[in-house]
DNA sequence: CCCTATAAATGGAACGTTCCAATAAATCAA
DNA sequence: TTGATTTATTGGAACGTTCCATTTATAGGG
């Protein structure tokens, strides 16, 4: 059932009647073709069910024209939202991007990217794991393949970043607890190994030390950056002598998890303990009640990124400026009326 | 910056001082070299920063290591459980699966398997897009490279598909709503263009055929399989003059919308209204209140899907057997208590 | 009518691997 | 020692493309 031998280009010029390197000019659209040739071969190619072999062209050719997307957890849909507006710049410049998944394990992202490497792309777009070594992008920078990294970084690494503005997202979702009169404050979610962690962590520390919540005030509870994550921060905290009265959550799970902890204990979110996301998914709207969160644009930077890359991939360097994405606050539901009579609200 | 001319097999041989059939012996893990040998030569490799090209390697070698999955959509987190199936059992075979995303568009999803086609996969699993044409697949059988169906399949083709039992699991449902005292039941999103579609339907129709539930009331209300597509199909069945009290669902995403729909109109999803929905991902067991759903074994699923496509590799067949995965009906609190006292639950 | 300029098509080498057949070295039986 | 056997290693052809340098055909200018 299987065909024979695959067909090559020499199968089409015979089929055709011309030679291999008028198939090979038809395949790439040189001007150079009498049209009527060109339709002749590619009659030919539609007959004999011709697939071009781009590995046998990689050979020749410089760059291939499929770049390596590797996330850290594809679960999230924050990241098919990264890997829309990819696409839709991707797709205009003819490249293919593929997707691997780490599920959040830097052996296995040590085995998708030297996969990535070996089938030649052009580019790699990589959220890293937790937990990623230092010197696992050494190989790939040295090999001169060019990397960005989307959401987030590394400590100490040289590679270019894109990433929403988090530390002032931070700061704006704190100021607007802090102005809807809460003073007992938490940060809930997320652990100290991310650098996003300590970017978001510093907005909330900076915003509670310009606008006066003392560092008894502040409870900063980790814990996994999921819904069962944020059921087990509100517990946690509510649990304390002094329980807060509003939390900034890592990411928008931990947020959705923390109102569920709330409804079941059938406190009202909102009314009851202000909740702040951060990411503004899709659902975050359509939640009850919908979720007040940072927006930080994420198909915005999926096309940023795209663009970085392109733009190295053009120059063949390996270096980019980082870019931090403009954040905002959302506000909606999840923090309720005004508290004290104050402020008016700051959107 | 960039590294000079890519290391090749041959630059490592000299380095070591072999041949590079030697180096080649090497890279393959072949017995036949001597161990010292082999030590020298992948010294050699580190120091060069050596990276295997594949698509050279491909152009003599039968097979590649890679196979495509294609999705429809990656947002919905369903597709990503899915995938972590098939990853547990690709990676103990030492093939690395590549993703790839159609956004549910037909034209974009040609252009994806033609990619992966060119990109030499072994073989590919593929959730095809809504409208996907009969003849999308011809070429790509023809070439003799296994395609797999997951989740979804197309009318009259000949590619196995690895699916739920859906008549069964809807038919499950339906039942347990009609045992909880419903007797006007609806069933809510979906388009008929999709078999998936028929066949939920079909578990429907039949369990109230089979019920005693009369034609006059039953509601069925197509829609976008997304959340604000259920939102929009509890409002039309309610505008209408004998709404129904309960429905099924065409998947959670479209439960979820009811529920939130209901909520909306401070009803209880539960005691006012009874929803089940479909497929049971990991979030219907964290909403308020917990979804009821039939579960289908998503990842074991998408374990099935790469263990046929190993096996139609090894076999180098395009063809296998459909297989249809068990189901079962997950009672939580959406359906609330019985409306009547006469039965008992059928957990 | 010849020479040159342009347009269209072509053959061959190269790309980085694998694999086969062949060689070289080491071991063994006699 | 010699031939046969086993163990390690090797050169060369092949894989399917691209690209350069040619060739061939067509047209234009004097």
């Amino acid at each position: 059932m299987a065909s024979r031998a695959k067909a090559t280009i020499l199968d089409i010029a015979r089929e055709a009647g011309v030679s291999k390197s008028t198939v090979s000019l038809v395949l790439q659209g040189s001007g150079l073709i009498r049209p009527e040739t060109a339709v002749k071969v590619r009659k030919a190619i539609e007959d004999v069910g011709y697939v071009y072999n781009r590995g046998a062209a990689n050979l020749r050719k410089a760059h291939s024209n499929v770049i390596g997307m590797v996330i850290n957890d594809l679960t999230n849909p924050f990241f098919a939202e990264l890997a829309v507006g990819m696409e839709r710049v991707f797709q205009a410049a003819g490249i293919v991007p593929f997707i691997a998944n780490t599920a959040e394990n830097p052996v296995r992202q040590e085995e998708v990217l030297k996969s990535m490497m070996e089938q030649g792309v052009a580019g790699l777009i990589v959220s890293p794991a937790r937990g990623t070594t230092p010197g696992a992008f050494r190989r790939i920078e040295a090999a001169g393949v060019p990397v960005v990294f989307a959401m987030r970084r590394l400590p100490e690494s040289r590679i270019p970043a894109i990433a929403p503005d988090n530390h002032r997202g931070a700061y704006l979702a704190t100021e607007h607890l802090i102005a809807k009169g809460h003073r007992r404050l938490a940060f809930f979610g997320g652990s100290s190994d991310l650098v996003v962690y300590q970017e978001r962590l510093g907005g909330f520390l900076e915003a509670c030390e310009a606008l006066g919540i003392p560092v008894a005030d502040r409870t900063i509870v980790e814990g996994e950056t999921s819904r069962k994550g944020g059921m087990a921060c509100l517990e946690t905290a509510l649990a304390t002598s002094e329980p807060p009265t509003a939390a900034l959550c890592f990411n928008d799970a931990v947020a959705f998890g923390v109102m569920l902890a709330l409804r079941r204990r059938n406190l009202e979110a909102g009314s009851d303990f202000a909740v702040v996301g951060f990411d503004d998914v899709a659902e975050a709207e359509h939640y009850s009640p919908a979720l007040t969160s940072v927006a930080v644009d994420t198909a915005g930077l999926g096309e940023r990124a795209a663009h970085v890359m392109l733009k190295m991939i053009q120059s063949r360097t390996t270096r980019a400026e980082d870019h931090i994405g403009a954040v905002s606050l959302v506000v909606r539901e999840s923090c309720g009326q005004n508290r004290s009579s104050q402020l008016g609200d700051a959107a």
